[in-house]
DNA sequence: TGTCCACTGGAACGTACGGCTT
DNA sequence: AAGCCGTACGTTCCAGTGGACA
């Protein structure tokens, strides 16, 4: 064996091994579904008794459901549905669900064809015009008799991107069924939604509404203590961590989700050290670990004119003269874009972009006025230097770039 | 008190592109 | 293959503006 197979071996038995750590590690994912769900026994009531009428082959209410993101919208549906679903198969009603992710599912059309999956009827992967796999759905429906439960999580995905056409359909189909039903529940993160939706599609959508409050730290905790017992191997040491990460979570958004996530990448950090105790030292690196690699990522799928007008931002800021007016950045953008044969864009849409970068948390900006000195944008660069740096070294075109000397710079004192 | 700077940000319009229909 | 449509991204034009300064 060579000392390169060997080196590959340790690091692959090191995966094999046992951990000190994780005993499932699956249970600290977002979207693993526990049996039981802290905290929301209403909601799983409430959802409970609107969904029950289809089990005795009856239509439903159609739902909407509403809150932030890791607020268990998704976990309580598909809870929901998994049992409606068993309940059925238990007593012999012609019930089907179906759980669709219309984010994931990306297209109106891969929407409509997971539906028809779960009716057994079978359309190709592409080529069939919406109206016609419409049609082959609808006719499936009034051969048989059945009641159909449709659950569309991230449901404002599927509007934002191409209108409410799909929607208004299915919000109608009952009225061309004879023998089979549909019933919709609708899940939203975006609580807008309601605004870009045809009112006709809405009232027959939200004939009820159940609304999702965030999570407070206290609930957080339940939710981190359950997911960790099933995580965690006996022995391990994980209370204080818990606390702080429900803290950190409930101090943002009550979101469970993020709470989960610094929990995990926590106790990773602790299972690289070989250690059995998770600390609040690793959630707090685990913080920064979080948004470093959030950070990097966006950074990263920039477009290249908005990564070139952060670098002028970075440039600017690196070489001491604070207060960067908009009117600064875009002589030094367009420098840049000389030196790397780049067409500048004009100074109004850099303006648009320094909003963008605002917007994505990567500069600051406002508005300042200096009076005879007229008005612009005060923008200074939002993220660490460190982590601008690494992305850009790594990009081939920016490079070169990362170290020049704006000569626009030396004209101005 | 009025002027005037250096922009901001809305609006209309141009262009390229991808997907759908014919 | 060709035409159509919606969307994304840019440009051009311009009215509007907060406050230092004369």
């Amino acid at each position: 064996m060579n000392k390169q197979i060997e080196i590959l071996e340790d690091v692959f038995n090191n995966f094999l091994g046992e951990s000190n750590i994780f005993k499932n590690r699956e249970a600290l994912r977002h979207d693993y579904i526990p049996d039981y769900l802290p905290h929301r026994e209403e909601e799983i009531r409430i959802l409970g008794q609107i969904l029950g009428p289809s089990l005795r082959g009856m239509l439903c209410s159609n739902v909407l459901v509403y809150g932030k993101t890791g607020t268990g919208k998704t976990a309580v549906a598909k809870f929901v549905i998994n049992r409606l679903a068993a309940k059925a198969n238990e007593i012999k009603s012609p019930l089907r669900v179906s759980f669709v992710n219309c984010r994931l599912a990306g297209t109106e059309y891969r929407v409509l064809s997971a539906l028809c999956s779960s009716i057994n009827v079978k359309v190709p992967f592409t080529g069939l015009a919406l109206g016609e796999v419409f049609d082959r759905f609808k006719s499936a429906l009034n051969s048989k008799r059945i009641v159909l439960v449709v659950a569309l999580d991230e449901i404002d995905a599927l509007i934002k991107e191409r209108g409410d056409t799909l929607l208004y359909e299915l919000t109608r189909i009952n009225e061309n069924l004879s023998k089979s039903k549909v019933s919709i529940l609708g899940i939203s993160n975006d609580l807008r939604f309601k605004d870009m939706l045809d009112p006709r599609v809405l009232s027959t959508l939200s004939e009820e509404e159940i609304v999702f409050r965030p999570y407070n730290a206290e609930e957080l905790q339940d939710i981190l203590k359950q997911r960790a017992e099933i995580a965690f191997k006996k022995g391990v040491s994980y209370e204080a961590a818990i606390k702080l990460c429900s803290a950190i979570a409930a101090a943002e958004h009550g979101d469970a989700r993020r709470a989960l996530d610094l929990l995990r990448v926590a106790a990773e950090l602790a299972e690289r050290e070989g250690k059995s105790i998770i600390s609040e030292d690793h959630v707090y690196q685990a913080q920064k670990r979080i948004e470093h690699d959030r950070v990097a990522e966006t950074l990263k799928t920039l477009p290249i004119h908005s990564k070139i007008v952060l670098l002028s931002v970075f440039l600017i800021s690196k070489h001491k003269r604070k207060g960067l007016m908009t009117g600064d950045i875009y002589n030094v953008y367009c420098e840049l874009c000389g030196e790397m044969n780049i067409n500048p864009l004009t100074q109004r849409r850099v303006s648009g972009l320094i909003n963008e970068l605002d917007v994505m948390g990567l500069v600051n900006s406002r508005v300042v006025s200096l009076g005879r000195y007229g008005r612009s944008k005060k923008t200074t660069l939002g993220v660490p230097f460190k982590v601008v740096k690494e992305v850009f070294l790594e990009d081939e075109r920016m490079r070169n770039m990362i170290n020049y000397v704006p000569k626009y710079l030396n004209s101005i004192h």
